[in-house]
DNA sequence: CTTGACTCTGTACCTAGGTACGGAGTGTAG
DNA sequence: CTACACTCCGTACCTAGGTACAGAGTCAAG
């Protein structure tokens, strides 16, 4: 093992693929701790690398930094605000799944759209993105979509 | 009808729910085009609320402005780009796909989340959100995480 | 005990996606 | 034909999330 080897800012942005100066904005913004220092350098542990990859990984899927901070704050919380934690959970699995929903409704709509008017035998010059996209972004079909916009 | 009222910014702007500086802006990084003028005052089409619209929709699920440009020029390009247009939609639902994964794995790393570490009767001190999304974001289960640092 | 890699702090700068403002012209209801 | 809302253009400013110095100190190999 490799005790003896502090994990500066540096191998630790190695460790979690991010730049050093990200780091520190990181530590700027209250998202990760500030770490120990001994000659006023900064050492981390296996912990913070775990969390800055949870950062990564959180931000990719769309979360503010804000929101990640909010959730990494629960997590140190202690008992008697577990049910804070848990209604915030809560919410969040809600948000998420309408996301969700949404993104699959996109993906129906592209493929319709890559389906028809991607298509060089079935395409006609009106069929649309647009189209796809409308009546609650179900269909393509025609080319021609409805009026909606009450005129 | 009232087709004697012309579409101003101010009317797409409410139209499209966003504002007219928003509008303008939209203009400039030619995510819309410009629309014909008389008297230096620009008049929309029922086409362009469609569009403002579509450009907001796509954005809430996670496009940027230039990816929607690129979408929305698709749109708008002839028959010969048929094949670029079909590879560039299927490329883009093999993007959302995945991001629908990750969400997927999300939303359970939260529910393993809030069921254990969230509940005060099953909660260990020790159970932490940072558990919940390793090992492939799958599980929390003893609170204790493997040591994924290869220590 | 020097040299080069690494780190420190603070501040400035960057892109994306808007938002606000100033000073002028336009359009329309009374 | 006046008032007021609306629009014009250009430019400046804002937040989020970084990224890049500069000038100084530290660490570790040779």
């Amino acid at each position: 093992m490799n005790e003896n080897k502090p994990i500066t800012i540096g191998v630790l942005a190695k460790a979690a693929n991010v730049g050093v100066e990200t780091i520190r904005f990181y530590q700027r913004k209250a998202i990760i701790e500030q770490p120990l220092k001994t000659n006023g350098y900064r050492h981390y542990s296996n912990e913070d690398i775990r969390t800055v990859r949870l950062v990564k990984k959180l931000q990719g899927v769309g979360f503010s930094l804000d929101e990640i901070k909010e959730l990494l704050i629960f997590d140190h919380c202690c008992s008697e605000s577990r049910s804070v934690v848990k209604q915030k959970s809560l919410t969040k699995i809600e948000e998420i799944k309408t996301q969700i929903s949404e993104l699959q409704a996109t993906v129906e709509a592209l493929e319709v759209f890559s389906n028809t008017c991607g298509s060089s035998e079935i395409a006609e010059t009106n069929c649309h993105l647009l189209d796809c996209f409308e009546n609650h972004w179900q269909c393509c079909s025609t080319g021609n979509a409805p009026n909606l916009t009450g005129e």
